[in-house]
DNA sequence: GACATATAGTTTCAAATGATACTATTAGAG
DNA sequence: CTCTAATAGTATCATTTGAAACTATATGTC
């Protein structure tokens, strides 16, 4: 099955298409581009506005850092996801009582409504794109990932000592 | 090992962390942040810039639209990709002979030894990424990420018949 | 209570990406 | 030959994303 181990140094033998984390990205770029079309195109909304309802939807109410951590977003992009998802009036933003620094955030009625009607389109696709895959091998593609997404954590954990706060994305 | 299964379509029990296109953006994104700070770290080259690299390495003499085909990347970024190369003086531009709209690119000297100064350093990334998983755990998510990304890939032609030339990316 | 530091969130600037439209050249139909 | 359509690649504009600096509030120390 295997062709026979030449060296796998051999920089001539430098092939994108059988290099993993190429690969890994235009899987992912595929998937991605299946789900977010449709609350893109239905609803106008984007990666992280869509992530941040899908938080708060059964959050009822939380702070930005809250998303935060739940999201694997940085306060940046969670920041300009309830900006505009404010101005839809699909989010409603109060000042906490106790620490004016944070923000109460909560879908508004149609907010919910929306995240609602998006619930099972976004099933119907994430059905659709493991309809392949048995039980087994779902879990154990997610495990995998799981452990491929620790090492790559760890390793830019190592080099890159010059983040600050939050994951790379 | 599963909870009960209760009603999938519930709306309630929409969990973002459970949700496998959520998974795999997470997975992509590390993975990808992993490898191209490697080559933007050290070299300032862009992913589309590497891509267009890592296929002109083997390739000695392409046009634009074959590093298109090889690469999962649309024009607009091969062309974008070959501009800066250029700047860089990385790589160079010649018109065929044949068919002038046609260009015929080449890495440089410098271009090319820049390549192989790379590939060990992704090399080693890519090894430690799957480090802890066995060679058929390895050929296992390759081939379920296959699976997957072709699911995606059908199910954004059936919905998105308004695409034009490429793949989405 | 004043001062240094940390935290919550926003703004700003630069780089990257996507969609569309455009130019130049070639190929094909008549 | 001439006109139309296709192909190769580029340019333009809007959206997205990331990094870093900034504002406001709160916390801890003395």
């Amino acid at each position: 099955m295997m062709a026979i181990p030449t060296n796998t140094t051999d920089r001539d033998d430098f092939q994108l298409g059988a290099f993993f984390p190429y690969k890994v990205r235009v899987f992912g770029t595929a998937v991605s581009a299946a789900v977010s079309s449709v609350y893109r195109e239905r609803y106008g909304l984007s990666v992280s506005e869509w992530r941040t309802m899908a938080i708060l939807g059964r959050n009822q109410a939380l702070s930005a850092s809250e998303i935060v951590e739940r999201s694997s977003m940085d306060k940046v992009n969670v920041s300009r996801a309830v900006q505009s998802l404010r101005k839809k009036e699909l989010l409603r933003r109060d000042i906490d009582g106790e620490d004016r620094r944070k923000s109460v955030l909560r879908l508004t009625a149609e907010g919910l409504r929306i995240f609602y009607d998006v619930i099972p389109l976004v099933r119907d696709v994430e059905a659709a794109l493991t309809a392949n895959l048995s039980e087994e091998e779902q879990t154990l593609l997610m495990t995998l990932m799981e452990k491929v997404q620790h090492n790559a954590e760890a390793l830019v954990g190592e080099l890159g000592a010059n983040t600050q706060d939050n994951e790379p994305n």
